[in-house]
DNA sequence: CACCCGTGGAA
DNA sequence: TTTCCAAGGGT
């Protein structure tokens, strides 16, 4: 048997009353942008994304546009956004899209986890943003909601599959109010229930909240693994052959990469990698370009 | 499962 | 200055 969530009455009129007027929040948004900006936000914050998705979808308004370019156009216009290998995987997501579903965003589940670059997170969100259907939608935010509001805990666990059931028997039967509890959910994560210094005063949850009810109880359970530095690090050194790669209009030469970081085998190691990511092309006698 | 992958802003 | 972390995904 199943009951109704507790909790989704009041985070949906919250939500109804608070949310920000985010720009893939537009009803005719269109599931091809919805998709564009889930690419952009995973790991990219949100102020960052609502320029750079403007300019996207301005110069790419569908799958098709963005598939007949080559993969350094997307790769440049990301820019800086970070994680470059999204744009190459959201380039060859757009080919595939026009490939196996005739230019257009899949609503199943299963057919986007087939997309490159779409896993669990991204695939429910635009099964659920773009085309209404009930899914649970999990990312970061919504299960440190559930860990404090429903568990009790300061942080969530390490993520697992059994988030999905968790977030699965919050979500409200009805079509419409899942898609809008998945939305507030993930909002209140952001904006109140946030990772350092939650603005548990202004929190809807509050009177239900589990974690405040036990008196907010630092964080017991396993160590979770800290970023490694990035000052000297494989990534910044790959940054900066990327940003190099996109700045270019002709190949750049093993000469102009060798001056960008002096720790040989470093620098060797970053440049093979982005070459089997696919980021980079050439060899040493021609020079180096995005891919085309 | 642990680790890798960019970038920038805030505490 | 250093650390944390931001609508994850691939291997």
């Amino acid at each position: 048997m199943s009951r109704e969530s507790p909790i989704a009455p009041v985070l949906n009129r919250w939500f109804a009353e608070n949310a920000r007027d985010l720009p893939w929040r537009d009803p005719d948004y269109g599931a091809w942008g919805i998709l564009v900006s889930e690419f952009m936000l995973q790991q990219t914050p949100v102020v960052r994304v609502i320029p750079a998705i403007t300019a996207w979808l301005d110069r790419w308004p569908t799958p098709a546009d963005l598939a007949r370019v080559p993969p350094a156009e997307a790769v440049r216009a990301w820019d800086r956004l970070g994680y470059p290998r999204r744009a190459l995987w959201l380039h060859q997501a757009a080919v595939e899209i026009v490939e196996r579903h005739g230019g257009v965003v899949p609503s199943d589940v299963d057919d986007l986890l087939a997309l490159q670059g779409v896993g669990d997170y991204t695939a429910r969100a635009v099964s659920a943003f773009a085309y209404g259907h009930r899914h649970p939608v999990v990312d970061t935010n919504t299960r440190r909601v559930i860990a404090r509001a429903v568990a009790g805990q300061a942080e969530p666990a390490p993520p697992a599959k059994r988030d999905l059931a968790d977030m699965d028997e919050l979500l409200p039967t009805d079509d419409a109010e899942a898609r809008v509890f998945n939305a507030a959910i993930m909002e209140l994560g952001a904006v109140v229930c946030t990772a350092r210094a939650p603005r548990c005063d202004d929190c809807p949850l509050r009177e239900s909240c589990a974690w405040r009810a036990a008196g907010y109880p630092a964080y017991d359970g396993p160590r979770k693994a800290v970023q490694k530095k990035f000052e000297g690090s494989d990534r910044q050194v790959r940054g900066l052959i990327m940003r190099e790669l996109r700045a270019a209009h002709g190949p750049v030469t093993i000469t102009e990469i060798t001056s960008l970081w002096a720790d040989d085998a470093q620098r060797e190691r970053a440049l093979c990698g982005l070459i089997a990511d696919g980021l980079a092309v050439g060899d040493r006698e021609s020079g180096f370009t995005l891919p085309s």
